[in-house]
DNA sequence: GGACATGTTCGTTGATTGCCGATGTGGATT
DNA sequence: AATCCACATCGGCAATCAACGAACATGTCC
């Protein structure tokens, strides 16, 4: 339900971070372009509602407030035709199958057991938190990615999983983990023919716990969609 | 004063728009890797008051609070050698020399005020609010950007203005510009050595204003970053 | 002038926040 | 068993927020 689009995030932090949140607000209700009452009937509030944060008497707003206005603003712009939020999806890229974040952390152990993972590894300390997780194809992100843009795969949190798909043995993701200076909190195979010896070496080195799963790509996704 | 780094704006999103935005404070200090006794000493508050927030007991705490926290863990984070906010530096592309957004949208005639602007189209309705703008290496941006990439020149508000460095006459950012399904408010050339006609009954024809301006690029940077 | 449309200002009320300090807890360490 | 450490819980008070509705201001279009 709660719609993540990079607009809706932007608008929050924008106005969240601003100095004088009412005028923020105000300029998207503009850019947007809808009226106060409009967007007041949309969170049924009274208009002077929105005319006092717009003019400044409430300076901070708590965030559920801000949320409301927000979420109410995404849906009148989705209504007439959501000309706003389709033009700001970002550009995707090539190896990437998948990228999102938790709002809150999950316990290694627990994700672990929503993907019917095994551990391959052994030596590493049971990870703590995983915080998002990235899906990838392990040839085109070896092969295809720019390495400029390598840090693309950690998005927002390197406590996080990432998870390869049509992986042979899992020997050149541990490598590339091994360079790149940033490490994930988990690695996922998903249905590898096998576990090469080095590739467990590898993460017991990096201290990366090792995962391999059987479940397909898209059951995988819906399973993680709902945690 | 107020930095403006990705991971600023992704944490107070991130918080704002939480269901939990304790938990969401306790994930992103966890990541970070502090105590919330020095978050507290940080924010000047005593050490229960993080606590409260974090478990729940304060479930909407205003966007004030929400930045004091924000900002503490950039600050601490810095301290111990920004091995975060480095990591989320988003990466340049190359006809982009810099790309703001306003906090508040800046009445257009103040802003070709502040950068000794001059109007050359003529029928176009005053533009309303400048919400942004863009510096761009003209001839970069037409010879090495791929279309794909164009929309990033719209940053996070098409009502903006597209100012552009090293024109001739004006004419190909125009006809770029006409081609492009997005269009700014303003279009400024830096230091043109003339006006093509074209160039201004094309902007006449799309409704943006057109303005000159002979200030060096390092000034108009510093002109802007004071607005 | 009159009738809308859009937005502002303000007094008020109840709910919630912001903050503190004291006290409690569960786990390491010694 | 004694002592930290990191954190949770709670009562309580002042400050602020959330929301309403009525009155007020400006435009602008007959």
């Amino acid at each position: 339900m709660p719609m993540r689009s990079r607009l809706r995030e932007r608008v929050a932090a924008d106005i969240t971070l601003s100095d004088e949140p009412g005028k923020t607000m105000r300029k998207w209700r503009e850019e947007i372009g809808i009226f106060q009452y409009d967007l007041s009937k949309e969170m049924n509030v009274s208009p002077s509602v929105i005319s006092d944060y717009e003019s400044g008497r409430r300076p901070s707003p708590g965030i559920k407030t801000v949320r409301r206005i927000v979420d109410a603003l995404m849906r009148l712009d989705e209504l007439s035709g959501g000309k706003f939020s389709k033009e700001y999806e970002g550009v995707e890229n090539e190896g990437i199958l998948d990228i999102k974040e938790f709002p809150v952390g999950i316990p290694a152990d627990i994700f672990v057991k929503e993907i019917d993972g095994v551990s391959v590894a052994e030596n590493v300390p049971p990870a703590n938190n995983v915080n998002g997780y990235t899906i990838l194809d392990s040839l085109k992100v070896i092969t295809g990615m720019s390495s400029a843009d390598y840090h693309k795969i950690y998005g927002w949190s390197s406590q996080r999983a990432l998870i390869f798909v049509g992986v042979k043995f899992g020997r050149s993701p541990m490598v590339a983990i091994r360079a790149h200076p940033l490490k994930p909190a988990m690695v996922v195979y998903v249905r590898p023919e096998r576990v090469d010896p080095l590739a467990v070496k590898l993460a017991e080195l990096e201290k990366v716990c090792l995962v391999r799963t059987e479940l397909e790509v898209t059951k995988l996704v819906e399973r993680l969609s709902r945690l």
